[in-house]
Order: C-alpha cells, then structure tokens, then sequence
DNA sequence: TATTGTTATACTCTATAACTATA
DNA sequence: TATAGTTATAGAGTATAACAATA
C-alpha cells in the first residue's frame, strides 16, 4: 500500500482552506453557502421531502429542518403537505427562489470564476477532475 | 474568456460537501479541523506570535484567541510573553502537543487515507496537484 | 410500534465592535 | 496615538435527545 498520509494531509488543508476562502467572499449573497447548496438540488430535481434532502446533504434531519427554515424566511422555497403521507413535507422551490439560483449561478460566483479564469487551461482541467473524485469520496 | 462558471460551482460544491464528510468523520480525535490545522503551523515553524498566526490561517485576532483558547485547554500549546514587546504573545507547541501532531498525522487519517489508497494512481495524482492549485487559490 | 419532522439544547467556527495593555 | 490581543456578542452550521403527529 502506497503511503497516502501526505496526501490525505494535504488534500484536508488545502479543502479547509478553501472552505473559509471561500466563505470569506461569500457574504456579498443573501442566502449562505449551505442554503444555495441545499436550493440546488431542489432546484435541479424538483420537490423533496425533508428527509430525502438531508439524506441528499448528507446531514441530520435536524439541520435540514434550520436550512429550510432559512430558505422559507427567504421566500426561496415552500413547505407542503404530502397528500400521501402526512408525516412527510414537501419542500418546493418558489418563482423566487428559481429567479435567485439562476443570479446565482449567472453571477455570483465571480471571485472564484475569475480566480480559474486566470489559470492555465491544464489547472482547470485537474480542479475539474478532482471535483468529479472529491464528489466520490465524499459519497463513500 | 472560458466559461468557467460551471467549474466554479462543481468545484465550491465538491469542497463543501468533502468539507461535512471530514467533518462527520474526525470526531474520534479530541482536536478540531480548525484546532489541528493552526497546531500544525506550529509545529512545523516553530513559535509564533497570535497575530502572525492569524494572518497564516487568514482569520480575524478574535478567532485565532479562541483557537489558541481550545489548544491551550487541550495542553497542545502554551501563551508566552513576548519579551520584545509586551503587547505580543508567543504561541508555543508543547510536548504534549507535538505528541498529539504526530499521533494524529500517523494515525488520525485512516478514514481519508484508506479512501485514497484504494484510488487508481492517476487519481491521486490528480488530486495532488489539486491540492496545490487549491493552496494557491485560498491565499489569493 | 415505527417513521417523519420539529423543538430544545449545545458545541464549533467565524465575524464586528468595544475594551485593555503596551509601544 | 497606534498596535496586539482579548472580551462581548451574534450568526451560521452542525449534532444528539426528546417530542408530536401520522402510518
């Protein structure tokens, strides 16, 4: 077996810092980085009940509970009965929260945009691998 | 220019999620994400002053005193007096706490490193080099 | 009785503003 | 007056445990 520890250390750092770099430029938006994350699934794949997206997140259904909350505050999604099982809520995108998602990704990522724009072509090429890996490993 | 809008949002996606996932696994360790990634600067470098340290983990004073507040709990660290200058404090990495940075180093990325060593070679490499470019996009 | 979701509570990480001590 | 650091306070994000409503 390979020694992976240096990279697994790496790869942990630079994510952490990525992290807070990126969550540093971010507050320029209403909604936060969790609450675009979560808008992006219902977004692309229409409603979901509460458990499905936390599930979809990968977190407890207590925390997809306070992300909705914020996403409802903002008139970004609605809650609805499901008809067919009245324990479960429907979590749907309104006209607004598909008008923000499209500024969204129109716009606001201009930072990061701009800061691949100026890499070489073959950089972006790894960042893009590498996300399609990290996507993989962080669904293990 | 590219479009580099769709890297942009693939790329802020994948760290997010990588971020919950080490998150969710770390917890067996008695030291944070956060906690780990400033005692490393430490031990690497040797002393350094809370003000230096929060410039290189490019956070506000008020957060780097908190840090510095659970690494000294912890016993991983210890505040000393600048000499030099009065205002100053010195942050210095105690023995206990270079136990804890080479245990955790050995140890503590079993889950990561394991999901890495079952890669294909490329893939690591690629994540490597991503690694790096990220490094240099988070100090930007 | 089991499942779905929420509420209550707590901990981590971060920030801005105000303050203390020192230069 | 300026700088280094801390304290006070607040908000985001997460969790476990306890609860209510429904199946």
């Amino acid at each position: 077996m390979p020694d992976v520890a240096p990279l697994a250390n790496e790869l942990r750092l630079a994510i952490h810092r990525m992290t807070r770099r990126m969550r540093q430029q971010h507050p320029t938006h209403d909604l936060t980085l969790t609450q675009i994350s979560a808008l992006a699934i219902i977004w692309r794949e229409g409603p979901i009940t509460a458990g499905d997206l936390a599930v979809r997140e990968q977190v407890r259904p207590p925390s997809i509970t306070r992300v909705v909350d914020g996403l409802e505050s903002a008139g970004a999604v609605i809650r609805k009965d499901n008809p067919a099982d009245g324990r479960q809520v429907l979590v749907e995108i309104t006209e607004d929260g598909i008008r923000r998602m499209e500024s969204y990704v129109e716009a606001r990522e201009a930072w990061l945009a701009q800061l691949l724009a100026e890499l070489p072509p073959k950089d972006r090429e790894t960042l893009h691998r590498a996300a399609v890996i990290l996507n993989e490993l962080a669904g293990h």
